[in-house]
RNA sequence: GGCGGCGUAGCUCAGCUGGUCAGAGCGGGGAUCUCAUAAGUCCCAGGUCGGAGGUUCGAGUCCUCCCGCCGCCA
C-alpha cells in the first residue's frame, strides 16, 4: 500500500486506499462519522486577522503588489497571463495517526508553490486541512481511550505543529468536522439532488463485520470445508451477504464531459497519470454511492435523515468549504468569489480517480467549475523500500525536522525527488546532498566573500551591483537562471528550480577562484584592488539573487542570507520575485558580521553508531583516504595557525 | 489476466522525435589552494544503457520476444 498520503496498511483511508461505493456489486467502504459541535476553522498561526476581513498571507504585508514580473515567462502555469489569484490545495489528511512523510511531502510542495506565487504578487490561497470522518478514527480514538473529538483535536494539533516546524504557510486549514463544512455539504448535495443526479438504489454485496467493509467477490477466500470463496481474507470469517439501500450519484451522466476534461494536456499532470484515467473512463463510468444507512454519525442527508453522507462526497467538498471566509455564509453560490476554481490540487497518485473523475462530476452537477489542474505526485520510499509501520520502515518527519531543520528537509524533498516521479529517501544521501548544496557551495561561498568584504572594506559595499558590466558572466548567468527557475516553479518542477538557482552559487565559487580577489586585495595595485572589490560585489549580488530564488524552497536560509547581507527582516518579508533580478545591492550598504548561514548536517551520534554497526556487518568501516588526508591537513592547518598567531602582532578587537 | 509506466555510472537522474559509439549532481580517488563553514578550485576513475533477437550504413533511442519493478482495472 502506498506510503504517500497513507502510511497505514490496506483498508485505511486518507482520501486514499479505500474503495468507493459503486452501483456495481461487491464494492463498499464502510465509514463512521461523529457529529461534533461546531468549531471555528483554524487559521494560519502567522496571520493576524482583523475583524470582518479575510486573512492575508503575511508575505505580502508591506510589500507592493506587482502586476507584471519581467522574470516570469509567458504562459507558465500560474503566471500573470492567467488569473490574478492562485488557489492550491493538499489532500485533507486523515487523522487516524500523527502526520507522516507522505503527508508532509505534498504539503511542502504546496507551500513552495504558494510562496513562489506570493512572490509574483498573486492573491494566494493555500488550503490544507484534515478529514476527520470515518470508522478508522473512531477505532483509533477508542484504542486511545479518547472520544473521537478529543483524538481528532490531538492529531490536528500534531499536524499544525509539524507544519509550523516545516515553515508551512497555509492560508486555510479546514476540518471536515466543522459545522460550516457540513452546511456546505448539505447545500451541494441539495443542488445535485435538485438536478436529478441523486437516486436511491440498493447496494448488495458480501460484508465482513470485523472489517466493516464490503468485499469484492474476487477478494474473498474459501474457508475450511467450503467450496465457494466467501471468507474475509483478513479475518478468515464468513462474510455476510447484505443488501442495503443507498443513495447514488449519477456519475455516468457526466461521462462525456469528464472524458473531454481528461483529454486536456493541462488538467491531469504529469501526463503519465492521464492514461490510466482514460482507460478507466473508457470502460464506462458507473454511478457511486454517496450515502450510508448503517453509519450513525456523519452529516445527515436532509432528504432522508436515516442516511449519512458518504465520506468521499463529504471530504472533497472540504476544498470548497475551506475557501469560504468565516463571515461568508456557507453557500455553494458563494464559492466562486473566494478562490474557486482551484489552480491546482496537489494529491498523491493513489487518489487520482477521486479528484479527476468523481470530483469533476460532482462539481458539474452542482453547477461549479472544475479545478484547473490535478497534479498526482509520486510515492516516497525509504532506503529503496516501501514505507509503512507494518513494514517497519518509517520516516518520521517530526524527527527529521527536529534533527536537521526545516530548510534541509524541504530542500531534499524538493530538489532530490522529481515531483511526479517516485522518489527515495536515505539519510546518508540526504545529508550529503544538502551539505553539498547549502553548506559547502552556497553557505561557504557567502561566508568567504563576506569575510573578505569585512576585512578589506569594513563590510561596506564599495559600488552598485547594477553598475557591473552587463556581460559579466555571473550577471548573465543570473539573467538566465532566475527566469528558468520561475518557469520551473510555475510547472511544479521544483528540482529544476533548485538546480537552476544553485547553479549561480556554484558559478560564484568558480568566479572567486578565477579571480582570486584575496590576493589582489592584499597585494594588488589600486586598480587591481578595485577589480577585486567588484568581484566581491558581484558574488554577493549573485548570492542575494540566489536567496530570493531559493526563498520558496528554503525560506529560513534565505532570510538568514538576507540578514547576513545586511537587510532587515522587514526587507526580506517585502521581497518579490522581481528582487531575484540583478541589481539589488547598492554602494554604501553594510553587510553584517559574517557568520555561517547553514550549519553542515552531521549524523546524530546514535544514528551514526547504528549506521556504523550496520556497516560493520556488511564491510569493515574505513574512513576514506580523502577524509584521512583532510583530517591531517586540518591538524597541520591548526598547527600553522597557532604558529602564525604566535608570531603575529596583537590583533585589535573589533 | 487486461492496460499503462519504468529498468542508463555505487546513489539520484538527464539523454530517449535514430548520428561527437552516453552526460550531470552526489558519493569515490588524485592534485592544488588557504579568502572561507574539515570549505573552494582543477583533474580522474566508474557504464553488458535489464536480457535476447531484428530493422538500419549506424540504436541507449525504432520493432519483437523474454526477465524484473511500479501503478490502474477485473
Amino acid at each position: 500500500m502506498s506510503p504517500v498520503a497513507c502510511a497505514s496498511s490496506a483498508g485505511s483511508r486518507c482520501l486514499a486506499a479505500s474503495r468507493i461505493l459503486r452501483a456495481a456489486a461487491g464494492r463498499c467502504v464502510p465509514f463512521q462519522h461523529s457529529v461534533v459541535p461546531p468549531r471555528p476553522a483554524l487559521w494560519a498561526p502567522a496571520v493576524a486577522v482583523a475583524a470582518g476581513q479575510p486573512a492575508e498571507p503575511s508575505g505580502l504585508r508591506g510589500g507592493s503588489l506587482r502586476t507584471h514580473c519581467s522574470s516570469c515567462p509567458p504562459g507558465a502555469a500560474g503566471s500573470h497571463q492567467q488569473q490574478d489569484y492562485f488557489t492550491i490545495t493538499t489532500p485533507l489528511y486523515y487523522v487516524n495517526a500523527a502526520p507522516h512523510m507522505g503527508s508532509a511531502y505534498p504539503t511542502i510542495a504546496a507551500d513552495v508553490a504558494s510562496r513562489f506565487q506570493r512572490l509574483l504578487g498573486k492573491r494566494v490561497r493555500f488550503l490544507t486541512g484534515t478529514d476527520e470522518h470515518g470508522e478508522k478514527i473512531a477505532a483509533a480514538a477508542e484504542k486511545r481511550g479518547m472520544t473521537p473529538q478529543a483524538h481528532c483535536d490531538d492529531i490536528v494539533a500534531q499536524y499544525t505543529d509539524l507544519w509550523g516546524k516545516l515553515d508551512i504557510r497555509f492560508d486555510r486549514f479546514v476540518r471536515t468536522t466543522e459545522s460550516r463544512h457540513a452546511a456546505l455539504v448539505v447545500d451541494v448535495l441539495g443542488r445535485c439532488w435538485e438536478r436529478g443526479d441523486i437516486y436511491a438504489a440498493d447496494y448488495e454485496g458480501w460484508y465482513c463485520v470485523d472489517c466493516e467493509e464490503f468485499k469484492d467477490e474476487k477478494e474473498m477466500v474459501a474457508l475450511d470445508g467450503e467450496a465457494q470463496p466467501r471468507g474475509c481474507p483478513t479475518h478468515r470469517k464468513p462474510c455476510q451477504h447484505r443488501k442495503e439501500a443507498n443513495y447514488f450519484f449519477r456519475l455516468s451522466k457526466y461521462s462525456k464531459e469528464i472524458e473531454e476534461l481528461l483529454s486536456r494536456d493541462d488538467f491531469v499532470q504529469p501526463a503519465s497519470r492521464r492514461n490510466e484515467l482514460m482507460s478507466y473512463v473508457r470502460e464506462g463510468l458507473r454511478d457511486f454511492s454517496i450515502s450510508r444507512a448503517a453509519v450513525d454519525w456523519g452529516i445527515r442527508v436532509p432528504q432522508d435523515p436515516k442516511h449519512t453522507v458518504y465520506v468521499w462526497f463529504d471530504a472533497l467538498i472540504g476544498y470548497l468549504s475551506g475557501l469560504l471566509p468565516e463571515d461568508v455564509a456557507p453557500a455553494t453560490s458563494a464559492v466562486p468569489a473566494h478562490g474557486w476554481p482551484a489552480s491546482v490540487h496537489v494529491i498523491g497518485k493513489d487518489i487520482l480517480r477521486f479528484h479527476a473523475i468523481y470530483w469533476p462530476g460532482m462539481l458539474l452537477s452542482a453547477g461549479l467549475p472544475v479545478p484547473q489542474k490535478v497534479y498526482g505526485h509520486g510515492f516516497l520510499t525509504k532506503d529503496g523500500l516501501k514505507m509503512g509501520k507494518a513494514l517497519g520502515n518509517t520516516l518520521d518527519p517530526q524527527a527529521l525536522v527536529s534533527t536537521y531543520g526545516s530548510d534541509a528537509v524541504r530542500l531534499y524533498f524538493m530538489k532530490e525527488i522529481i515531483f511526479g516521479q517516485d522518489g527515495d529517501f536515505s539519510e546518508g544521501r540526504f545529508r550529503d546532498v544538502v551539505n553539498a548544496a547549502l553548506a559547502n557551495n552556497l553557505g561557504n561561498g557567502l561566508n568567504r566573500t563576506l569575510n573578505l568584504l569585512a576585512k578589506f572594506h569594513d563590510s561596506a559595499v564599495p559600488l552598485d551591483s547594477a553598475s557591473l558590466p552587463a556581460d559579466l558572466p555571473l550577471r548573465q548567468l543570473a539573467a538566465e537562471k532566475l527566469p528558468a527557475a520561475a518557469a520551473a516553479y510555475g510547472s511544479l518542477s521544483f528540482h529544476e528550480a533548485a538546480e537552476a538557482v544553485l547553479a549561480l552559487a556554484s558559478r560564484s565559487n568558480q568566479y572567486l577562484e578565477e579571480t582570486q580577489p584575496w590576493t589582489k586585495l592584499k597585494k594588488g595595485t589600486d586598480e587591481e584592488k578595485a577589480e577585486a572589490a567588484a568581484v566581491l560585489v558581484a558574488v554577493l549580488e549573485a548570492v542575494r539573487c540566489v536567496a530570493v530564488g531559493l526563498a520558496p524552497l528554503t525560506p529560513g536560509l534565505s532570510r538568514r542570507i538576507y540578514a547576513q547581507l545586511g537587510y532587515s527582516d522587514a526587507q526580506f518579508e517585502a521581497i518579490t520575485w522581481a528582487d531575484s533580478a540583478w541589481g539589488g545591492l547598492q554602494a554604501g550598504h553594510r553587510t553584517a558580521e559574517p557568520a555561517p548561514v547553514f550549519v553542515r548536517l552531521e549524523a546524530p551520534e546514535d544514528a551514526a553508531a547504528a549506521a556504523a554497526a550496520a556497516a560493520a556487518k556488511a564491510a569493515p568501516p574505513q574512513p576514506s583516504k580523502k577524509q584521512l588526508a583532510k583530517q591531517k591537513k586540518a591538524e597541520q592547518k591548526a598547527k600553522q595557525a597557532a604558529e602564525a598567531e604566535a608570531a603575529a602582532a596583537p590583533v585589535t578587537a573589533p
